[in-house]
DNA sequence: GTGATTGCAAATCTTTTGCACTAAA
DNA sequence: TTTAGTGCAAAAGATTTGCAATCAC
């Protein structure tokens, strides 16, 4: 397998979440976090893998995200049924979905307000806020 | 195959949306616009169908949700990747979903603002805004 | 050494498809 | 009668699982 750079700093931060630091999670953790923000599937990340020379199977690569996930690392999406979307940026933030590219991105800026939170059953707290913006081309007509 | 009242309000009702109002389209129409305003599974529909002595494939309620949705009588909507959820109330709202149960219901009242958005490339439009508000169990560590 | 992690292949689950059959208009 | 709609079974995709082999610590 190719030597890829700034192992030491992935090795660094899966230990610092609580994570071994496996070869395939090494290499998954540099296509995700040496860059900027990414929207990635599994299969996604599984072909890039292949790419940069790191034999992974599908089947570590999900294990892999939802490891990454519950180490508070990504934040899985739900976009599309039928696929899942992780998300390099935990912050508090919207996204914008192609709808004919199925291509996700962040949205700029903070351009959502809750006014109010409606009252919630005894026990149970907001896990979080999601906040899609769809779009698709004018001439499209699906 | 049981009586089931209304016939006539939902075969109107098909025959508005330009759908030809087949016995299984009447049967799934009845469950889905006869009472207030639901979020259902293909899944549920088929299982529901079948209870209330209407024998229907799962293939033709995919295909009859489907056919529901382009003629706009309910909007499918992304919550759970692996699973489609189906809505009867086209109006724009918000949604409410709770991770321990997999429950999913309209949020009372109209709650966020869209403070501004972000300018699209051109040639697209936003097609709509998904909002969910996710609940879960306080105790609940998931 | 020991327990966590991986690979593989098979299983599972949701959704789609192809095609002969049936029914609505 | 004509064409859209249905049923079935098989296919397709995404994800999960079981278990033996392997690796990190």
């Amino acid at each position: 397998m190719r030597k890829i750079p700034n192992d030491k700093e992935i090795i660094e931060f899966l230990k610092a979440a609580g994570l071994r630091a496996t070869r395939q999670r090494v290499a998954i953790g540099q296509q995700l976090f040496l860059s900027e923000d990414r929207h990635v599937t599994a299969e996604q990340i599984h072909i890039e893998s292949l790419q940069l020379g790191c034999s992974v199977s599908l089947a570590t690569v999900y294990n892999v995200l939802h490891r990454f996930t519950h180490a508070g690392l990504l934040r899985e999406l739900a976009i599309d049924s039928g696929r899942s979307y992780f998300d390099t940026n935990i912050s508090s933030h919207q996204h914008l979905y192609f709808e004919d590219t199925a291509k996700l991105c962040d949205m700029p800026g903070d351009n959502i307000e809750i006014k109010a939170i409606p009252s919630l059953p005894p026990d149970t707290a907001i896990s979080r806020i999601d906040v899609i913006i769809r779009v698709k081309n004018k001439t499209n007509s699906d």
